[in-house]
DNA sequence: CATAAATCCTATAAAAACTATAGGCTATTA
DNA sequence: TAATAGCCTATAGTTTTTATAGGATTTATG
């Protein structure tokens, strides 16, 4: 399952893809609007940024912005960035991979093989779908 | 990711599976053979036992042993005994379903569309292939 | 320039989950 | 009846997740 912070980051986009043409939003209006912990919500777009996948502006009138279009998000990348490998397995992982301590040889281990077409079934959804595939307008 | 429990699971029926001709196997036999913990791993075998996938012999010459034929358990199975939800997100979780508390409406959540893709190619594999498929021998 | 608004940043706390271990109990075999 | 091997439950240690706190910094505006 994809963490709290996953989950909340993918809310939080869609709301900001969705009122793009607003201006900067409020990480307050955000945390209202999708019914999450202020202050847990504002590390989590900090971390976007960070990532050059959020702007912001301080001050009045300030608040959070996409740096890129919806279609140019892919779902993968927010959930490589808050949460990790996307693999079943650490020894299946592209990202993140570390040798399997239980089994000795990968080459020919068939968990390893089943649970690499699990991530390949589901990364050819996950990087080829984006912010865009998941609004609600437009 | 897969927790360490269904990993090693995994590994102790691949175990089992390979050496079925030779009557009961030792927990400690599989514990070295697969490098894992010999108490964690009688948890583990319990639980496969309680839910009816392994059968246990006491004393002398005892030991576990499969129930049903490596072809007729899916890993899904496995999994969601172990682990649970396979799903990413609760509220496209088959088996534990949760309604999704940041969104209005999960008929029309972009989100939840796109998980519910990702859980269908996930079971797609892991329901339709079993222990057999991650043997080594035969 | 002063003030209020809003994000930035780091630390820490609280809770939950995961991993592992302990130790006595029970059944079986020889 | 002694040794073997699984059964069962509790608990401990560690890590991860989730959430909160509070001051620092930047910006807009009157």
């Amino acid at each position: 399952m994809l963490s709290k912070k996953t989950q909340y980051a993918f809310h939080a986009l869609i709301h900001l893809a969705e009122h793009a043409d607003k201006g900067p939003i409020l990480i307050s209006e955000i945390a209202q609007e999708k019914n999450i912990s202020i202050k847990f919500l504002e590390n989590i777009l900090l971390e976007l940024k960070n990532a050059g996948i959020l702007g912001s502006k301080k001050g009045k009138g300030g608040g959070y912005y996409l740096m890129r279009t919806p279609k140019e998000i892919p779902l993968a990348r927010i959930i490589r960035l808050l949460d990790g490998p996307i693999a079943l397995l650490p020894c299946v992982s592209l990202n993140y991979y570390e040798r399997c301590e239980n089994c000795k040889d990968e080459a020919v281990c068939g968990l390893n093989d089943v649970m690499g077409r699990v991530r390949d079934a589901t990364l050819k959804l996950l990087e080829n779908k984006t912010l865009k595939d998941i609004l609600t307008k437009d």
